[in-house]
DNA sequence: TTGATATTGATTATATTTGAACAAATTACA
DNA sequence: TGTAATTTGTTCAAATATAATCAATATCAA
C-alpha cells in the first residue's frame, strides 16, 4: 500500500462521502495514523483537499461555466496523469509560465488552489484560472483566433520582461534533434518562455516523442525536464542527453 | 462533526432560510451552544456572515464583478443608446482602444461585424468579440480580478506601443475640472489610451456628468468628444471648453 | 552486497478543540 | 423605566489531534 494507492483511496472516499477521517482512514488502509496525517498534509499542500482537525474535506471546485473552452480534449486521461505529476512540482510562491498547448491547459484544474503566479498567453487558461487562488498575468499582443492565444513580436517582448521559476510548455514534437513546432509564432513563444524561466518542463504524451514536424526551433538544451507517459526505455536516450525525465503513470 | 462540516451546514441553512439560530443550530448539529457561538463568531470575523443576538444572518450578496457574464447591466437602455452613437463613429479599417468600463463593454454588440482592430485591456470585451469580424489585440499585464482587466506598469507600456485612430473610454466622473477615477490604476490606463489615440471619445451617462470622485487625473483637454444622454444645457459648458458633444437619444 | 535515501511507525510533548460554569452584557416585556 | 430572561464572553479542564524526534524498515543505485 504505497502513497499512490492511498492517495487514490483518499480521493475515492472524498468523492463519495465528502470528507475523510484520519482514524477510519488509518484503520481501513491498515496504516498508522501518523502516515494518514502525513498523506493528507501533503495533498493539502498541493491544494487537492482541505485539512481539518482529524481529517480532511474536499475543496469546493467553485464551478463556473466556460462556454468557449473546448473541454472534449483527446487523450484526457494521459494528459491528466502528466499534469498531476507537473502539479506536484509546483510549490507555493512559484511564478509559472504556461503556454497555449492543450496538455498544459489541463494543468489548470490541478493548480486552482495553489497560491502562485501564473503568466500565460492562453485565453482558455485565463478563463479557467479566473477567480481561483492563482494570481494571473496575461501576455499581451495580437490574438491568434485559432489558438485562442496571444502571439507575435509584442507578446515575445512582454514575456522577456518577466522571470519565472518554472515554465510548463507543450510542443508539437520532440526528438534527439530538438524541439519541433507547427508555426514560427508558436516556436517564438516557446523559446521566449523557456529562456526566461529558471527551470523548463516539457509536457508531452508518448505520441510527441520522436516526432519531427515542420520547424526545428531549438535543441534539447532548452529543456530541463520532460514529463511524459512514454516508456522508460524510449526516454533513456533523453536522460543521457542531460534531460531529466519524469514518468507519469 | 468538525468545524468545516459545521461551516457547510451553517451556510446551507443560511442560504435556504437566510438566518440561523444558535439554539436550533446546536440541537441540530449535536454540539454545545458555546461551540455554535464560536463558529458564528469566527465566520463573522471572516466577513462571511453577520452576527445577530442569538444567531446570524447572511451578508448582502455583494455584486460579483462578473458583470459581463451577468449581462443584466444597470441602465442598459441608456448605455446602449450611447453605444449606438459611438458605433456610428467607427469606420472600416479603424484601430480602436476600448477600456474596461461597463458602458464601453456594451459597445461590443454594435461592432461585431465591422472589419476593425480592437485593442483592449478588458477580458469581457475580449470574450465578447472573440470569433467576430473584429481583429483583437490584448493589452497584457497583471490581471485585476475585480475589474477583470489588465492594469499596471506593463499594461501602460504595452499601450504606449500602439497608436489607435479612436479611443472609446469610460470614467467614474467628469466635471469642468476634468476627469475623475476611483483608482490610480484606472486613471493610468485611461491616460495611456487617450494619449495614444488620434481621437478620444468619452462614453458617459448623465449620472457621471458633474460628478467629482476620488482622483482628478486630467483636464478636459485629454478628451476630444463626449457621448452622453445628458441634457443639452448641461453639456453646453463642455462645448464651450472645446469638447465636442454627441447627444444620445 | 553495501551504503545512502526515503518511507513508515512509535513515543512523547505541544497545540487545538470542545464543553461546563459563571459573571457580564444585552434584550424583551410589563 | 425597571426587572426577568436570554445571550454572550471568560476561564478552566478534559479530550483529542498534531508536531517533533528518533528508530525501524523498505527502496534504490553502485
Amino acid at each position: 500500500m504505497n502513497f499512490q494507492k492511498r492517495k487514490q483511496k483518499i480521493f475515492e472516499e472524498l468523492d463519495s462521502r465528502g470528507e475523510v477521517d484520519i482514524k477510519k482512514l488509518a484503520a481501513e488502509l491498515g496504516i498508522a495514523e501518523i502516515t494518514a496525517r502525513r498523506d493528507l498534509n501533503q495533498l493539502a499542500a498541493d491544494g487537492l483537499l482541505y485539512r481539518t482537525h482529524g481529517g480532511a474535506v474536499k475543496v469546493n471546485p467553485q464551478e463556473r461555466p466556460h462556454a468557449f473552452v473546448n473541454k472534449t480534449a483527446q487523450n484526457a486521461e494521459v494528459k491528466d496523469a502528466i499534469c498531476r505529476v507537473a502539479a506536484a512540482q509546483i510549490q507555493e510562491g512559484d511564478i509559472i509560465f504556461m503556454d497555449c498547448g492543450s496538455t498544459v491547459f489541463r494543468l489548470c484544474q490541478f493548480i486552482k488552489n495553489k497560491r502562485i503566479k501564473v503568466i500565460t498567453n492562453s485565453l482558455p487558461v485565463i478563463y479557467e484560472l479566473q477567480d481561483s487562488a492563482v494570481s494571473l498575468n496575461i501576455i499581451g499582443g495580437e490574438l491568434d483566433d485559432a489558438r485562442q492565444a496571444m502571439h507575435g513580436i509584442i507578446a515575445n517582448e512582454h514575456i522577456a520582461r518577466y522571470r519565472a521559476t518554472k515554465a510548463f510548455l507543450g510542443v508539437d514534437g520532440i526528438s534527439l534533434n530538438g524541439l519541433f513546432a507547427n508555426s514560427e509564432k508558436e516556436a517564438g513563444i516557446t523559446t521566449a518562455f523557456a529562456g526566461n524561466s529558471a527551470y523548463t518542463y516539457l509536457l508531452c504524451d508518448a505520441g510527441k516523442i520522436g516526432r519531427e514536424t515542420y520547424l526545428n526551433f531549438g535543441g534539447l538544451d532548452i529543456v530541463d525536464a520532460i514529463i511524459t507517459n512514454a516508456g522508460a526505455e524510449v526516454m533513456q536516450d533523453y536522460e543521457e542527453r542531460g534531460v531529466k525525465v519524469l514518468r507519469a503513470v
